[in-house]
DNA sequence: TGGCAA
DNA sequence: GCCAG
């Protein structure tokens, strides 16, 4: 047991954000399974300590949690209008988190045409037919290896439907080295994107999360069905469309409105939508 | 634009 | 959401 201090930084907003989809919370502790570990982690509500309970160290979380960006910076940039202030003000503390790559990626084949109660399930069902049992009812996140090499049948035990065939053609990728996932840190937004699109079940938007949540590049703006909602809501389909605001349309614009950091700006009126709805 | 699977 | 049509 070891604690982490923080500034600007809130748990609970931060796991509970739809970001990530491994950890659960039972009273003031949050369980997870990260890195192959499990992790039990609380915070102090007065002076935002960490209480870390994990084989996985103080600077695993630093990372994870990416207590490395300097929010206050970040906001000055992202800050354009009245909308963003009140989000940013409201939920202050709320992070990114930096996902482990593989894990990202097959999270966001399965986010497509579903919601997250049932992400959640899937991957845990993922994770319990496939993955290395930690404790109970805890095990770690199947390695590509594990998932390409396996019958479709046993996969379809998981229910992911038609992501299924997606899901054992990424694999097998990795595993072939088709793709190589850690030279997609070397590479720029785009780039890394293209990429990524490559593969059967990742298009624009998931594409868009995955490079955000694991590779680092915040100008990512990935808009799904919520933030298409609350941009023609706030920033009306006029002036700034030039009629109908499409999807590729609208991450076009967040990304040049909101500048290099507009991944958060994302983040910021996501979370809000999810917990206040549209006002 | 509708089918995907549930 | 992605993709084939």
């Amino acid at each position: 047991m070891y604690t982490i201090s923080t500034e600007d930084f809130d748990l609970d907003y931060t796991l509970d954000c739809g970001q990530v989809f491994r950890w659960d919370k039972d009273g003031d502790w949050w369980t997870g399974v990260v890195n192959n570990a499990v992790a039990r982690i609380s915070q102090n509500p007065k002076t935002g300590e960490l209480l870390v309970d994990s084989s996985l160290d103080e600077d695993f979380f630093y990372q994870y949690f990416r207590l490395d960006d300097d929010l206050p910076a970040i906001f000055e940039q992202i800050n354009k209008d009245e909308h963003m202030d009140i989000a940013i003000n409201k939920y202050r503390g709320l992070r990114l988190i930096r996902q482990e790559p593989w894990e990202c990626l097959i999270s966001y084949m399965l986010a497509t045409a579903s919601n997250i109660p049932r992400i959640k399930k899937n991957i845990s069902m993922l994770s319990a037919m496939f993955g290395e049992k930690l404790e109970d009812d805890l095990y770690s996140f199947p390695k590509a290896e594990d998932l390409a090499s396996t019958c479709c049948d046993d996969l379809c035990e998981c229910k992911m439907g038609f992501r299924t065939a997606r899901i054992i053609k990424a694999a097998n990728a990795v595993v072939t080295e088709d793709i190589v996932l850690d030279e997609l840190f070397q590479l720029d937004y785009h780039d890394a994107k293209k990429e990524l699109m490559s593969l059967e079940g990742i298009g624009e938007k998931v594409a868009d999360c995955i490079v955000l949540f694991a590779f680092d590049k915040m100008e990512g703006f990935p808009v799904d069905t919520h933030v298409e909602k609350i941009v023609r809501t706030y920033y009306g389909d006029d002036p700034f469309f030039e009629g109908k605001a499409t999807k590729t349309k609208i991450g076009n614009w967040g990304r040049h409105y909101f500048g290099k950091y507009c991944g958060y700006a994302q983040q910021y009126l996501f979370y809000q939508k999810r917990l206040e709805g549209l006002v």
